[in-house]
DNA sequence: CGTGTAAGGAATTCTGACACG
DNA sequence: CGTGTAAGGAATTCTGACACG
């Protein structure tokens, strides 16, 4: 039982697939993780890996610096909200994301 | 709204994650592709992708073909596991995935 | 500050073929 | 039949820098 087995969480995406599900350039994808607001992890050659939640985050931060909001301010905005986080919220959430992934639409081979 | 917009069935993942995920050869990812049992989607340039959906199907093979069965077979199972697939429980099953993808697990930015 | 771009190199993936059997 | 491998090429990604501002 690993810690995180979700789909919406595995790091398995590559930057140019983000830059179209985000419609982002990969400049800025990179310059976000520059500015520590993504963390990606990065195969043995040093590709980067983005999960889902990575991909919705990255637009969440467009949105804001669209909106005029800087790189630092948004990152303080996200360690706040980190601190937000009750553990026990944190481990039904984990617990129910695992629920979704598994149970959540198939119900077998090929069905 | 899109047909599919779940997680588990967006084709992301190049073949060199699919090869650890599953733990298979990309010969071997590839070859039964050659034999019509997966099919991924294709870069512009031609590259592979696969979806989470793929990697369970994969492993589901593979374990197949230890057990002896040939991919021929494999593909006559396919098949009439498809045609078994009510298109009303299609419906609902494409539904509820779309539900856990919106509301299964994170509640808002950040959370 | 946030983003575009050209540059050069390295990692990744592709296909078709030969091999074994 | 299913899979390994070496071969050569093409697509993909990487970093550091210059530019604008």
């Amino acid at each position: 039982m690993e810690s995180d087995s979700s789909y919406k969480n595995k790091k398995v995406i590559n930057i140019g697939i983000v830059r179209e599900l985000t419609g982002l350039s990969e400049r800025q994808i990179r310059y976000y993780e520059e500015r520590k607001l993504i963390f990606p992890d990065r195969t043995p050659g040093g590709s980067r890996k983005y999960s889902f939640a990575d991909v919705e985050l990255l637009v969440e931060i467009a949105n804001k610096i669209e909106d005029g909001v800087q790189t630092h301010e948004i990152r303080k905005e996200m360690l706040r909200s980190q601190k937000k986080q009750n553990p026990e919220e944190i481990r039904r959430k984990m617990i129910q994301g695992q629920l979704n992934a598994q149970f959540g639409f198939r119900k077998g081979p090929y069905s």
